[in-house]
DNA sequence: GTGAAAGCGCTAACAC
DNA sequence: GTGTTAGCGCTTTCAC
């Protein structure tokens, strides 16, 4: 097997120069018909196939686009990779606790807006995910070979952003919209969450509500507590009479304080800042036998596909993640075409989805 | 703004030659730590950042695996990006069609598979879901960007696939292994049809079923009804005497074809080559008010999370996606490690997983 | 319409 | 430990 070929061997067979071979290839219709065929049938023959290293380097631009995301930690990426099975096909039942929850709807559903929008643009897309130590690095070492980097707000220190952004454009996602410099794409979290409590608060005429939050850490979250806070002032609810728990948006530490609330007695609702955490409530409170919504209401906020199918259904607030995965990259096209423009930041619609769990 | 910084303005501003700043980036303990200081000062000052293309370039190793799928046709792509909302935020009741069922599990887990393997290994991904006719040039495309590719069975033709292959390491992704001198990786899906449809035939005696195919050019599909087969000799039934319907994967055509046979009779049991076709069924059957399982036993393939979350819940055969995601990055760098290695095949095992439709 | 030649920014011998 | 020097495989003026 003899190396891989290159320009210069498709120029040697089919008698051009290689400045022939790369317009064939990037501009057809600036060579001769006979020529173009006496290439084409070469690069078929010899196998070839463009460096995009090579190419990337001498147009100074890969079309390539970033998307970096903190790790999927909840999978046990230790386990060995399962080898042949033969034959034995095992027979298990689903007690419902089978299949891990792996719900990184939020990364997919993203994922899948920026790759639709960079394949419209014309860009490949890179993902990046991340974890632990090596995360600075990573995005050091992706921000090499891309034209723009889109960060997921929290995951990199600002230094590291900083320095980044000086080669290329960066966007930040889902992170409240900071004087930093950056390009930013949100969703509404504030109003969102004003509007779902105004709902609770008018249609239902609520006024014993517990809340609870998520990371300390997350500037989505605490626009969303913000939100509450404007819908409690609206109903002329006190802020010292609701109590904020501090959750960190898993389905599992949303049980933990589901049952840390119910010690004391049964609130006539809960509101909580994402879906996970609603799930997890719900959880616990079927496992008492406290009916959803007769006895307590309860929200949550992102609209992950698992709140459609859960029993009861989940009111909560839908964001738009696939459009903003597209927006990121939007941001990014936008920047590199007119290099000039300041920072923009843009906030994307939610809507308030009502089902059974707080119609 | 002046242009992007390289290793020479880095080695000028460090007072080093340009091989001191490689190495302070590459091996950092093979230079004194005083210059390994002044290097990083520089680093830190011009906000460089090493360009991946010129490294691969010159290394002749991208560190990057491609991975290709068949686009998302299913979303609109052509809707414009909304415009910010400013303060209202619309309320929407669901009641159940507000979503559409965006049940691209199949593409998102095993891109997690692959992410996490490719992540281990020390290499990014890059993903590439083309559709339409650009299918080719981007495949193309993407292979002269990475050191190996993993492709979606069926999703280009063995020509191209041949001649990218000259090049770097292709696996082929979840098609049935067949001899054409790419990498395999698939799932155990003839003997988990089998394994299926045993259970149904013994553990329930049925002997009156339906079998609703998918795609003609499925190999995925193919096998599975191959399992089906012989598990009806298995069971001493007639291959005659038991119609099989051709459907798409989809799960309107499911709906479509649960129709179809509805119009008869009811048959005691229907299997179906996927999930999303399964619930098609079962879609029509709630609507009919035919009870599942007491008067018919419906069966999947796949395990996507619909199922879990259906009424009733769906038997399946569950295929292990993330694993195949990682045994595709793992073929690939098993290859990369030592290229003289033969066409590997991997089947992956399955389970059949049993929930309420087909106790 | 086609060719010659100069880089693009880095790595990797090989010297010193 | 550090510097010199070839490339890596392509794009892109600028001639012809």
């Amino acid at each position: 097997m003899s190396r891989t070929p290159t320009v210069y061997d498709v120029a040697e067979r089919a008698q051009v120069s290689i400045a022939t071979v790369s317009r064939v290839l990037r501009s057809p219709d600036a060579v001769r018909e006979a020529t173009r065929d006496r290439v084409m049938e070469a690069v078929r023959f010899l196998g070839y196939v463009p460096s995009g290293n090579a190419r990337a380097l001498a147009a100074r631009r890969t079309n390539v686009i970033g998307l970096f995301f903190p790790g999927h930690d909840d999978l046990d990426v230790s386990v060995a990779l399962s080898p042949s099975a033969g034959i034995e096909v095992p027979i298990v039942v689903d007690d419902g606790h089978l299949v891990q929850e792996t719900e990184n709807l939020y990364f997919d559903e993203v994922l899948r807006g920026a790759e639709i929008e960079s394949w419209r643009r014309g860009f490949a897309l890179m993902v990046a995910a991340g974890r632990g130590a090596s995360r600075e690095a990573l995005v050091n070492d992706i921000a090499g070979r891309v034209d723009g980097l889109a960060v997921l707000a929290r995951t990199v220190s600002d230094e590291l952003l900083a320095h980044v952004a000086r080669r290329i454009p960066v966007v930040v996602l889902a992170g409240s919209e900071r004087d930093d410099g950056f390009d930013h794409v949100s969703a509404s979290n504030g109003p969102g969450m004003h509007a779902l409590a105004n709902h609770l608060f008018t249609a239902h005429g609520v006024r014993d509500v517990v809340y609870i939050a998520g990371p300390e850490d997350s500037p989505d979250d605490a626009e969303r507590l913000g939100g509450f806070h404007a819908a409690l002032r609206d109903a002329g609810i006190a802020e010292g009479d609701v109590p904020v728990y501090r959750g960190d948006f898993t389905r599992e530490r949303g049980r933990a304080i589901g049952e840390r609330i119910l010690i004391d007695r049964t609130p006539r609702s809960i509101v909580c800042s994402n879906d996970q955490t609603a799930l997890g409530v719900l959880d616990v409170l079927e496992a008492r036998g406290i009916r959803v919504p007769d006895e307590v209401f309860v929200t949550g906020f992102d609209g992950i596909a698992a709140g459609r199918h859960s029993r009861p259904t989940l009111t909560t607030v839908h964001q738009p993640m696939v459009e903003l995965g597209r927006a990121a990259v939007h941001a990014i096209t936008a920047r590199l075409d007119d290099p000039t423009l300041g920072p923009q930041s843009l906030t994307l619609p939610v809507q308030v989805v009502l089902r059974a769990s707080c119609p």
